[in-house]
This record gives C-alpha cells, structure tokens and sequence, in this order.
DNA sequence: CGCGACATTGACGACGTTCAACCCGGGTGG
DNA sequence: CCACCCGGGTTGAACGTCGTCAATGTCGCG
C-alpha cells in the first residue's frame, strides 16, 4: 500500500511537471502537491462532473482523454476542450467555489487527480508562478473562444472543419479517434455537414477514415486550407 | 497641483470602490493603488490599445465608455467588451506581459487610469482578494463567450439581438446610444440584418429609433422575446 | 450647400440545416 | 451460429435564412 501510494506519487510528479499549471515550479513543490494528489479512475463515457455543480476541488487528467463541454437547453452542445494527462479541468472553479456551466466527460478510459480545494488554494498563494500559469491559461482560453466566435461569423463551415482538424492533428497527431459527432460539436455544426466536408477531403486524399477514426495523410496540405490553429 | 492629485485620487478611490477588480479590498489598499493611478484622457474614436501590443501596465476606465473588440485579417470585427467606469481592460495583459488579439477604442470621450505592470503586479501579490477578483471575472468572460458560441450555432440573427438588445438594456438602461453597426458587431451579424430586425421591433412598438441611439420602449416585452427563446 | 456617415429596403442566391432513407459493422442474446 | 439491434456513417432533396449587392434616403456637420 506504502509502496503503491509512492509510485502514484512519483507518477504524478511526473506528469504535472509538464502541466501548463504546474510549469516552472521547483521539484520540493511538485513532490508537495503531487502526495496531496488523490487517484480516481473514469470509464470511457462516463461523467466526472456536471453543469452547475459547485466545485470543491482541483481536478487534473492524469491518464487519458477528457471532452469538456457546454450544452445549451435545446441540446446544441460544443466541445471547448479536449484535455490530456497533465492538463486541469477547472481552473476558475477552485478560486470561486461556484458552479459553472462546463460539464466533462471522459472520452477514453481515464485517471483524474483530485487536490481538495482547500490544499490547491493554499499551495497557490505560496506559488505566485503557478497564478501567472493560471491566468496565462485563461487568456488563451479567451482568445480561442473569441477566434472561435469570428469564424462562426466569417467562415464556412468547410474551413472551419478543416481548422478543428488540423488543430487535433498538431495536438495529438495523424490519428484521431473521434466520430463525426464530436467533430460537429469542435466545429459548431452537423454531423451530416461534417460528413460532407470530410468526404471532400478525403476524395483530395488527404485523409482516410474509418468507423470512429480519421487518419491525417497530409498535414501540409490540409494546414493550407486553414492559417491559423485553435486552442483545443 | 497637489490639490488637483489629491481630488484625482479621491475620485478614482470612489470609482475603485465600485470595481469588480477590487471589490472586497480594505480602503486603506484601494488608497495606496488610486494614488500610483495616472489618467489619460481620449476622445471618442480614439484608440488605447491595439491588437497585438504588449502590455505594460493595468489599465482601467475612470470615466467614460470603452469597447474592447477582436477583428479578423478579413475585417470581420466583433465587440468583446463594453466597460464602464471601473470595469478593467485588461486583466491578463499585467500578469503575462504578452500581445494578445483584443483592441479597445473610446466611444465616449473616456478618461484612462493607468498603473505601471510591475507596481500593480506588486499589489496583487499583496492582495490575495484581488487574484481572485481577477480569476471570477475571467470566468465570467469565458462563460459569456461560450454562450455566444452556442447562441451562433443554434439561434437565428433576430433572437441573438433580442439577446443583444435586452444585455445592453440591463447594463445601460433604456437609451442606448450606438449605431447599428456596433449591434452587428456584438450579435455577429451584419448592419442590414440588424436593421431589419430593428425595424420588427419598432413595427411592435417595443423600441424607437433615431440616427445612432435606440430607445428601449417595453423592456419587459422584449425579455420575453428572449425567455421564449430560452424555455420553450 | 455638399459631403460623409448612417439608415433603409428590395432582390437574389448560396450555404447549410433538416429530414428521411439506407448502409455497414460489431456486439449481444436467443 | 445466426439474427437482431444500435451507433455510426453516407447520401439525396428541399427549404429557409441571411449575407451580399445595389440603390436610395436622410441626418448632421463643416
């Protein structure tokens, strides 16, 4: 148990040195906040928390692929992020304490740590670097959500498509394994319109698909038809 | 001379006091930073910052009305922020030091409360209330931009200026004063769509309009034209 | 008086959502 | 082992929205 626990510890430690939140703090911090770290496993599909639902505690992905997501009443839900091991899920919850509207899912099997709100906020205040790290964060979120919203505006959606995709590819490289649906929800459209677009594509050859997965054959031409990248 | 700073400083004291940035903090504190705030005035039109400059220092309005906005290489532009006194322009820009995408321009003759980056990031790391001020109104923001996002995809032009019409009622009351083209820029639309929905309103009686100023008739009505929206 | 910024309206057409039908593959239960 | 079913993929057709273009009107200011 002792020895499981130190293991857990040093896997942790591990993976928040890489964290965008934990990036630049010394070894003793992490060792400090990684033993702090509770362990909780997600099966894929299932939720791990809700719109609405206040927050009591610091979540990071540890293991896998976690979707959060925004969903309005009529059910038109988008994706406004897609986290790997070492990035949170809630950066503003543990400062307010407040519900939000996010909800996050797991969309692989997945470990989520857990710090107790209380142990997160402490250790934040004794790390001001980890405050900077935080609100960098939330400026790119920003951005992204503003660039997002100038291309609903000014964009088709092919292009728009063609962005979500070589976006995921410089994130997570030629192989994605996600459906047609969660494509629509990146890109803010249809299942049936993102068909379409990625029949476009891959009759140019420069994807391949299959049931639940799409394989980028050529990045550079598909960087073409999009300039910019988004914030995932 | 000494007079005129002191009376500066009272005022932007009693602004302050109001700020959602320093809200919570003890007089004695809010005394300290008004004093290290240097005004600027600028007219209506003027620019304060542009896309793509560092930052330098906090800047907050002290009198007047700013628009914060986002535009595409292809002119798209779209209205992030309208702030009023006390309401900040930049929160992230202090902490990073980095460009980021927004501009802001006066569209009220305005007056500008600067504070140098380097003493306001000294301030904050004395004033724990205040990062998180700072980390609640980012929330805020990121939440509003993914209600925008969602708006986009699944509400038609005329409902999303409802939304548009009714937001800017509850902040500024009944008299509006901007031109068509800044309720294109916050629904994401164009002036002639904008018009058009302008002039179902006005067909209802629900508002009046003249050259560059929009009269809120029946307010009431008006939400109703969003409630619906949003519960049925 | 004339110019420029803003307001207004009509006509047109493209885009994309919606609906409906069908296919396919894999997992489950009889 | 087969039949079924369900989640996902694919395609066609139709309709409505709204962006675009163009013309014209109107207000305010120098």
């Amino acid at each position: 148990m002792e020895k499981l626990a130190d293991q857990q510890t040093s896997r942790a430690i591990d993976i928040l040195t890489r964290s965008p939140v934990f990036k630049g703090l010394p070894g003793s911090e992490l060792q400090k906040i990684a033993s702090r770290t509770t362990w909780k496993r997600y099966t894929k599909g299932e939720g791990i928390f809700e719109a609405g639902s206040p927050c009591d505690s610091f979540l990071v992905v540890l293991q896998g692929l976690v979707k959060t997501s925004v969903s309005s009443i009529y059910g038109t839900k988008i994706t406004y992020l897609l986290s790997r091991p070492g990035e949170p899920l809630n950066l503003i919850g543990p400062f307010t304490g407040k519900p939000r509207l996010l909800e996050a899912m797991a969309i692989k099997n997945s470990c989520i740590g857990s710090i107790p709100r209380g142990e997160f906020l402490s250790f934040a205040w004794e790390n001001p670097e980890l405050i900077t790290n935080i609100i960098s964060i939330l400026g790119f979120a920003i951005d992204s959500a503003n660039n997002r919203i100038i291309d609903l505006v000014e964009k088709k959606v092919d292009q728009r498509l063609y962005k979500v995709l070589y976006t995921l590819y410089s994130k997570f490289g030629p192989r994605l394994y996600l459906t047609s649906q969660e494509l629509a929800d990146l890109g803010g459209t249809t299942v049936e319109s993102t068909l379409r677009s990625m029949k476009k594509l891959r009759l140019l050859g420069l994807i391949k698909t299959r049931r639940g997965e799409i394989e980028i054959l050529k990045p550079e031409e598909l960087k073409k038809c999009c300039d910019e990248v988004l914030w995932i």
